[in-house]
DNA sequence: AAAGATTGACATCTCAATCTTG
DNA sequence: CAAGATTGAGATGTCAATCTTT
């Protein structure tokens, strides 16, 4: 028999089973994995952003400007969307990011009702050097899987997402 | 060829290559899904709660008391540590949940300092009416998935999660 | 002094209302 | 009037300080 090493959701899954054996517990394996794995991931990404000095979401909205390529400009409505939060927290975030010189707001040229946010290089050195780490942490957290599991994983989950 | 349907992640992975070649960007492959995932799964949860009357935060501390077992009572502190918020929030959420008489505040027979938060039976009937939906919602986020498939997703996660 | 619970200050989010421009 | 951005009100979270009891 191969050992399996129990985890906090077997533990709740036992709870759950003890007092209400009637329902079926096969969902909250996967999903509440999925979710408690999520918070793991969230404070692993604090760590490597407060190495330089950034807030998770600091991260993901420089993040959104650097992965759209130079010139590293979007509005906050294609800010909203990359990052999923309302207009009014985007509103608030570009405030904070350009007092912090991370960003800077410029006038739509086409357009008087918009405004573009645009990357400083002070942001870009920023975001480009966090990226890295924050990958070698993911990458630590995933160093137990084989890389045939790793593959199949991301299979499964992309078969979840895309529905 | 099988084809595969692209998600979400495959256009953030795409944007990142082509911005950073330079990296290895496999562990977004998988960690970016299972933190989109889990943002599903809470809106979806969120609307399997409102059915009845409840908030994710209401559910989380309600479904700790219920799985505790009879007599359905648990010290703040042991809910803090069921739940991963801070002390001051759960004082917070006990406050608000005695409120609508879901769970009343009883004095710690044993110590002093102590309190203990029990189950009213409004709140068990609730907590048991909404598990049972929770449950069939997240099995619709699961049907695409095959019995092999799932039971390797399971297994795969506990992985990640157990170090 | 340590443990358990509470309180208050502060941060950030959502939602709805508002302002400006197309 | 629709779209984009901003504002303000309210909800909920964290953190640090405090109070009570052990």
């Amino acid at each position: 028999m191969t050992e399996v090493a129990p985890d906090e959701v077997d533990v709740l899954v036992d709870a759950w089973r003890r007092e209400r054996p009637d329902l079926d517990t096969a969902p909250m394996e996967v999903l509440s994995r999925i979710s408690r794995l999520a918070h793991h991931l969230d404070r692993r990404r604090a760590g490597a952003f407060s190495a330089h000095g950034l807030e998770a979401w600091e991260f993901d909205v420089l993040a959104a400007l650097r992965r759209s390529g130079p010139p590293y400009r979007l509005t906050p409505g294609q800010l909203v969307r990359e990052t999923g939060v309302t207009s009014g927290t985007m509103t608030n975030r570009v405030d904070r990011l350009a007092a912090r010189r991370l960003v800077s707001r410029e006038e739509h040229p086409a357009d008087g009702r918009g405004v573009l946010v645009r990357l400083t290089a002070e942001g870009r050195e920023t975001v480009d050097a966090t990226l890295a780490d924050l990958l070698a942490a993911e990458r630590r957290m995933l160093d137990g899987l084989t890389e045939p599991d790793r593959a199949q994983l991301v299979r499964t989950l992309r078969r979840l997402l895309s529905r």
